[in-house]
RNA sequence: GUAGUCGUAGCUCAGUUGGUUAGAGCAUCAGAUUGUGAUUCUGAGGGUCGGGGGUUCGAGCCCCCUCGAUUACCCCA
């Protein structure tokens, strides 16, 4: 029999793993409520008409196919075959897979609002986390599964909500302590208006798809591509004066002012960015007027947030505006924006930077060591005490060397062992032991709770929200 | 989809121009120690050298194919 294996670019997650995930997913949920974001969850996977198109011609080979069951029913036979050749010729059909795994969260989302409007109360603001999936190469942050924390509000056009949500992603970064995080961001309008003065908005995707590689080629490569992608020489210039745009803030907006003069778009986006960034000058945003973003259904405000510098991640969230997502499904005048974090980059940097708090690998507060048959009864009524009272304890499961049962308590990090065997049971006490220090010391039974939760402050009770 | 790097014990890795029976550390198990772990000492188990084929008297090492991991390009969180 082969090896068991799972398949490339997913990943099992150990204890350790999920609790620090869980951290990190904890920390960004408790943010969304506290500006009043509701939870949504959606299914795994969609219906492929409602994810097909919404990329690009890039994202839609990278969206996960589920080829449909009864294929090789004798009714369906001849309709499988068909779509296998269309298949062959490179086009997508429904006779093969009708459902896909989905992407993103913000598609399925507009899926849901086209389909709920009647019922929701806007401006609807919501919040999801969940798993996506995407056919990429796995790489160092790239993975085929990984998870998704969005934020978005739809029905409200106040640049209030861009504001709000920067202050989410600082509050976030801030409280992962995660300070060095860079916040960037830029208007579509500008691109837009660039595209405007190069030829047509039509061109609008292919300057915004080398231009966003500014960074990483650097400005002669760009030039080239624009060169072989037809630009002129005039068209150039700009885009060159425009990518050449450095300074604080306001240099920049200054600038671009200059550059675009009265261009309604370049108008009103300086004017947006102005606005948003007079607003939230106690967190570091950043203009960019570089950044583009892949996703073309943004079409004002667009967030970038990068790692910090010392750590190689590509971006770890991003997110903008939208005029008219629901559109696509049917429903026009729905706009809205919202952020994403990406938490298994989060994961990685934090990882890298050493920044997950030292106490979260503690499982149980107390292991009670079994110390005999009538003993280990006795213990599991404390352990029942303990437990009724939020204290998360184990007994071990037999009786055994004491050698066995303390390797278990350390491997499980578990600070405190409880020891209550004959003697104690006739004295009413336990000998407790803290086993980082290697001190123990007798509790009465009845202190027992209060010993554990004043003894070490690092350890709380657990802590359960419904 | 394109290209590079790497696959040796559960884990991290040695392994000489190709040469006897493939090693170490950690981990596991047993004992020193039947009421005291993490620090000590002794011993044990554990391998189709990713898989298949080839060259050779002889292959962990060289060649071909294949699978997997990883990194980069493209794109993205």
């Amino acid at each position: 029999m082969a090896k068991p294996s799972i398949p490339q670019g997913t990943r099992d997650f150990s204890a350790e793993t999920v609790r620090k995930r869980n951290y990190i997913l904890t920390t960004i949920r408790n943010v969304f409520e506290l500006y009043g974001f509701q939870p949504l969850e959606t299914p795994a996977m969609e219906n492929l008409e409602t994810l097909m198109g919404k990329y690009g011609e890039e994202g839609d080979k990278l969206i996960f196919k589920i080829l449909n069951n009864g294929l090789s029913d004798p009714k369906n036979i001849e309709k499988a075959r068909d779509g296998f050749e269309k298949l062959l010729e490179g086009k997508n059909t429904t006779a093969l897979t009708e459902r896909a795994l989905k992407y993103d969260l913000t598609i399925p989302f507009a899926r849901y609002i086209a389909m709920n409007h009647g019922q929701l109360t806007f401006p609807y603001k919501r919040y999801q986390m969940q798993p996506v999936w995407r056919a990429d190469r796995p790489q160092k942050g790239r993975y085929r599964e990984f998870t998704q924390c969005d934020a978005d509000v739809v029905g409200s056009a106040s640049l209030l909500n861009e504001i709000e949500l920067a202050n989410i992603y600082h509050t976030v970064f801030v409280n992962l302590g995660l300070q060095e995080y860079e916040l960037k961001i830029n208007s579509r309008k500008m691109l837009a208006a660039l595209a405007e003065l190069c030829g047509g908005p039509e061109r609008m995707t292919e300057i915004t798809i080398a231009i966003d590689k500014m960074d990483k080629i650097g400005l002669d490569k760009v030039k080239e591509e624009l060169v072989q992608r037809g630009m002129n020489a005039d068209q150039t210039t700009i885009i060159e004066s425009y990518l050449n745009i450095s300074g604080s803030n306001e240099e920049k907006l200054t600038a671009a002012k200059i550059i675009f003069g009265e261009n309604a778009s370049a108008e009103k986006g300086i004017e947006e960015l102005s606005f948003i960034l007079s607003q939230t000058k106690n967190i570091r945003v950043a203009i960019d007027f570089t950044l583009a973003r892949g996703l073309n259904y943004y079409t004002g405000t667009i967030f970038e947030v990068k790692a910090p510098m010392q750590v190689k991640m590509g971006s770890i969230g991003g997110g903008g505006r939208y005029d008219d997502l629901t559109g696509l499904f049917g429903v026009p005048g729905i706009a809205g924006v919202g952020v994403s974090f990406g938490v298994d980059r989060i994961y990685d940097v934090l990882e890298e930077l050493k920044l997950f708090p030292e106490n979260l690998q503690v499982s149980t507060m107390a292991l009670f060591l079994n110390m005999g048959e009538t003993e280990s009864l006795f213990s599991f009524h404390i352990a029942q005490q303990l437990r009724k009272e939020n204290i998360a304890c184990e007994l071990y499961h037999e009786p055994g060397k004491m050698d066995r049962q303390f390797k278990y308590a350390e491997k499980k990090n578990i600070p405190y062992a409880v020891i209550i065997g004959s003697k104690e049971i006739e004295n009413s006490n336990a000998v407790v032991k803290n086993l980082k220090t290697g001190e123990q010391i007798a509790v009465q039974l009845d202190e027992l709770s209060l010993f554990l939760f004043s003894d070490n402050k690092q350890v709380t009770k657990k802590d359960f929200k419904y």
